[in-house]
RNA sequence: UGCCCGAUGGUGUAACUGGCAACACGUCUGACUCUGAAUCAGAAGAGUCCAGGUUCGACCCCUGGUCGGGCAACCA
């Protein structure tokens, strides 16, 4: 992003605009903060990120890439009651694994601790704040309700040198959590309840993340976001739908405490919401906490970690970001969006390999005993770099168990007694038999093979089905997890009543663990590795993987068609 | 009885300063195929929440409704 001059900023060929995007074009336009754009990332280290938080990440830092800006990464980290360095670190290194690079720009709503107290004596001494002794169910009930005005505090005319002694003292931890607040004075008959004279300290003797036992009392969001925003310079301040009712206080604070020109804007967006999945921080935690998931990063949690180890790849994360758009109106996505964006990706760059996950045994009768060949097959037909590698064949190879019926439809492109496939890369064989054990399951099939169909041999001969294979003497074992959806509800959120939970809609198979025989190519595979098991979906080696005991993630399957014409 | 926001095919987003609605996913056909994948070709699907108004002409502007979401933590 670099080439300077008139295409500074990359117009926006053909494409049309989102919301966002035109109103930063009109106010470069417009020549508002010298045609700067700096936007921000700012979580509070309270949990692990999640692909709406991927939503805003991509939005910050492409918003800001499109127009020659810059983007910070900064924590909100006001309430060290909830916050953490575990969350600290997983926010950063999620944000790197998606490709984008704060640079220098590393900062902590706690960097500015100092100036937001001076900034507090300021309203203090301007008359416009005051020191609260009243608990917090009075003060709550006093603020009224959104309908009807509230009341004002009994301390709100408090003398400002009795709130500067009151506040210095909060300060210094003379007293207990709680027992005091400094609020803003405002307006108590405000139709906005954040215009209530909000809270702008509380005092809380907690040990924070950063600070340690430097402070006992700390700042709302309110009153923190707004004011580092300025102090970093930010243009647009963009954040969620739910903060469009706290923009008059945005304002209000700067605009009290702000004498400049520059003020940054607060623009607000809708938060992308999931189908089949909650978004919610506070109930992913609880899935954590509970162990309905083995933890922030269990494969099927909608965190960027779970996604990571489920076999994501930020590629596909940006895509997906990229595509579903960014407006006003809430909405929910199609979790098949998400689903395609992977599958797109992993198509590409994935090695092809086979994978039999349900082993049905075929012995080749007329195939030599003790004879392997060594098939040279491609690993990507997609990727012409990707090259190849070597599958052996032998007499007996297993197939997937339900590429075999024995009375099949007309429809059914695979095997049956007297039907032929193709074994893919290697021969055609037929069906001669079926070997059954004394309950009737089928345990065993005899087949024959065609020697003048060896792949690449420029035998014509067409069957209508091709199977994925693994030769029984030469297959290695695997743990293979099988993921599915997390909730069995499109909406897991909406509940049948006020007892219902949202736990009650999550899926009792999403996961399924079983052992797959795959082909020896493998057997080094580490984690991250990606690969398509053929004919059966996209899969990576989990970090639990070692050398003797490989463990695969079903990241996706492929589209099935057949499945779906059978539903 | 308050304030703020929103409303376009099944889903999500478009439609330049007003000129009868486009793209993606999904769905359905068909072609191709040594992955029932991918790819390719095509189709169906909304008349833009409703009612008025302005205009030669409105998804777009105005008025009034309806519906949905948000706001009453010493959370962010």
């Amino acid at each position: 992003m670099i080439d300077k001059g008139s295409e500074d900023i990359k117009p926006t060929e053909g494409k049309s605009l989102n919301f966002l995007e035109t109103i930063i074009e009109e106010d470069i336009r417009k020549g508002k903060n010298d045609g700067r754009v700096h936007t921000r990332f700012p979580p509070e280290p309270n949990g692990y990120l999640h692909i709406g938080h991927a939503k805003s990440i991509c939005l910050n830092f492409g918003l800001a890439d499109k127009y020659n800006g810059k983007c910070n990464l900064r924590f909100d980290d006001t309430n060290p009651t909830k916050e953490e360095q575990e969350y600290v670190n997983s926010i950063m290194e999620d944000v790197r694994w998606l490709g984008f690079d704060w640079e220098d720009r590393l900062f902590y709503a706690s960097d500015y601790f100092d100036q937001l107290y001076e900034w507090a004596i300021k309203l203090i001494k301007d008359g416009k704040a005051y020191v609260d002794d009243q608990p917090a169910d009075l003060i709550s009930e006093q603020r009224g309700v959104p309908t009807r005005p509230g009341i004002e505090s009994p301390f709100r005319k408090r003398s400002i040198e009795e709130n500067l002694e009151l506040f210095e003292r909060m300060k210094k931890g003379e007293f207990p959590d709680a027992s005091k607040v400094l609020r803003a004075k405002i307006d108590m008959a405000s139709p906005n309840m954040h215009m209530r004279d909000p809270v702008l300290y509380r005092i809380l003797h907690s040990n924070h993340h950063r600070t340690g036992d430097k402070w006992c009392v700390y700042p709302m969001y309110d009153f923190a976001h707004g004011q580092s925003d300025y102090l970093e310079g930010i243009t647009h301040s963009i954040c969620t739908l739910e903060f469009e009712i706290h923009r008059p206080l945005y304002d209000w604070f700067l605009d009290n405490l702000i004498e400049s020109e520059y003020r940054p804007r607060q623009h607000e967006f809708a938060r992308l919401n999931l189908s089949y999945t909650v978004m919610s921080k506070r109930k992913l935690l609880e899935l954590v906490k509970d162990k309905y998931v083995t933890g922030w990063d269990d494969p099927r949690m909608p965190t960027i970690s779970g996604l990571r180890r489920r076999g994501y790849t930020p590629e596909s994360i940006r895509n997906f970001a990229d595509r579903v758009g960014v407006a006003k109106r809430e909405n929910v996505i199609d979790v098949g969006l998400l689903e395609f964006s992977i599958r797109e990706h992993l198509n590409l760059i994935s090695p092809r390999i086979f994978a039999v996950l349900d082993p049905l045994k075929v012995i080749i009768t007329n195939y030599p005993e003790g004879k392997t060949e060594e098939l040279n097959l491609e690993n990507n037909p997609e990727d012409p770099n990707g090259g190849n590698r070597i599958v052996p064949f032998s007499r007996e190879v297993y197939i997937e168990r339900d590429d075999f019926m024995e009375d099949p439809p007309n429809k059914f492109f695979r095997l049956g007694p007297g039907r032929e496939v193709r074994l893919k890369g290697a021969y055609v064989i037929k069906c001669e038999d079926v070997k059954k054990d004394e309950n009737g399951n089928i345990i065993e099939l005899h087949c024959t093979y065609d020697p003048t169909t060896k792949s690449g041999s420029g035998d014509q001969r067409k069957v209508k089905g091709t199977l994925h294979w693994v030769s029984v003497n030469h297959a290695v074992d695997a743990e293979v997890r099988l993921y599915d959806r997390l909730f069995s509800k499109e909406f897991p959120d909406e509940l049948e009543n006020e007892n219902d939970d949202f736990k009650n809609n999550l899926n009792p198979d999403s996961l399924q663990v079983i052992t797959g025989k795959i082909e020896p190519s493998v057997k080094n595979a580490k984690h991250p590795d990606h690969f398509q098991f053929q004919r059966l979906g996209y899969f990576c080696v989990d970090p639990d993987s070692i050398p003797d005991k490989l463990v695969f993630n079903r990241t996706v399957s492929l589209k099935d068609t057949w499945a779906k014409m059978n539903k």
